[in-house]
DNA sequence: CAGGTTGTTGACCGTTCGGTACAGAATCGG
DNA sequence: CCGATTCTGTACCGAACGGTCAACAACCTG
């Protein structure tokens, strides 16, 4: 059938810097010029390529998810609960601290409130938070049965404290903390860590 | 000298609204007609009584300190480290979910991440976040001289713990979770409180 | 090389943004 | 009652926003 002229960038680099732009100014705070001269692309071909923004956003959250926020899908590959929880945040730390990207993650500096027009794009963050503790409840959940953790323990509410440390870890970050100190921080809520 | 025509709103209950719309909507996602027409008062009027956008939303965030946040400055009152942390936690937990205002807490729904224009509002909003930390770190240095907490726990990192919690109970609050699962959440982030 | 197809480019669209100018209305001191 | 002063309402400003049109360039198939 067809042939049609090459694209001239790469479409997951594109992806990389578009994840570091709303990565450091938020949806809203991400204008498309913005987007555009990161990429190093011009807007039309930002439209053909990824939709509009609220797409592009999509896009760069999965893209995300894959390359940056993996410690969420691997923690739950940890042996135990406890290696597990210990995975998630160390992982967070690192994650949000990392050199040459912005501080904190994605998933609160792209925005936690919105204008009304960016309802749909912040709902979608709050699910994506969520499902990351889906994930850890159910590792509990089957901790549990394993013997791992004990009988009386939630694995709901468990999960929930850990991604809210995750949570808090990131905020820190945002505001500068460094990685040594927010270990620190993993230190102490894992002494809380039910015997 | 002067008279002139008297002011027909309430400075106070107008910066209510407008601490309501930032609450919801942050820095950037509140546009001047959202904060208008919240406030119930024309554009000239908010410029004359409170001046521009950023001026508005610095006055705002002082009300909101007063007015939403006092547990952030009663905490440190309590007569034990524990006792300050607890407050500050069930504090976090009661701002956050107030039935009638927006989920989480002004300080954080403000805005992390934004753009370019807006970096001054973010680290005043950043500035906001690490003064509750450092009365907490005050009040548990005062703590340790009286032997209320061990010589051997370092008060800085116990502070920025207690608030990584605190800004973790905003975060989850935001993303819909109720106030009994939070009381819960402070549960087991003080069972790893220094013995 | 012709025809179809797809990407790039630059100019441009309507809308909304934060912020103001100006005229009228309400109060003061004299 | 009058001038000075301050607030209110409408209408408006330039700039930036997200998004698109139309001409051109680069590739495929035949």
């Amino acid at each position: 059938m067809a042939g049609g002229r090459p694209r001239e960038f790469d479409v997951d680099e594109a992806l990389d810097q578009a994840v570091r732009v709303f990565w450091q100014r938020g949806y809203e705070g991400a204008a498309l010029s913005d987007l555009t001269e990161a990429m190093g692309i011009n807007r039309p071909s930002l439209y053909a390529a990824f939709g509009n923004k609220e797409s592009l956003f999509r896009k760069a959250l999965d893209h995300y998810t894959d390359q940056k926020a993996v410690h969420v899908r691997d923690a739950l590959d940890e042996p135990t609960a406890r290696a597990a929880a210990e995975r998630m945040l160390r992982g967070a730390v690192e994650v949000s601290t990392q050199p040459g990207c912005p501080a904190g993650c994605l998933s609160l500096q792209g925005g936690l409130a919105m204008g009304e027009d960016a309802v749909a794009t912040r709902e979608r963050l709050a699910d994506w938070r969520r499902s990351g503790e889906a994930g850890l409840r159910d590792r509990f959940e089957r901790a549990k049965a394993d013997g791992d953790l004990p009988a009386d323990v939630d694995a709901a509410d468990l999960a929930k404290f850990v991604v809210l440390v995750a949570q808090g870890i990131s905020v820190q970050a945002a505001d500068g903390v460094d990685r040594e100190r927010l270990h620190r921080m993993v230190d102490i809520a894992l002494t809380s860590w039910p015997a």
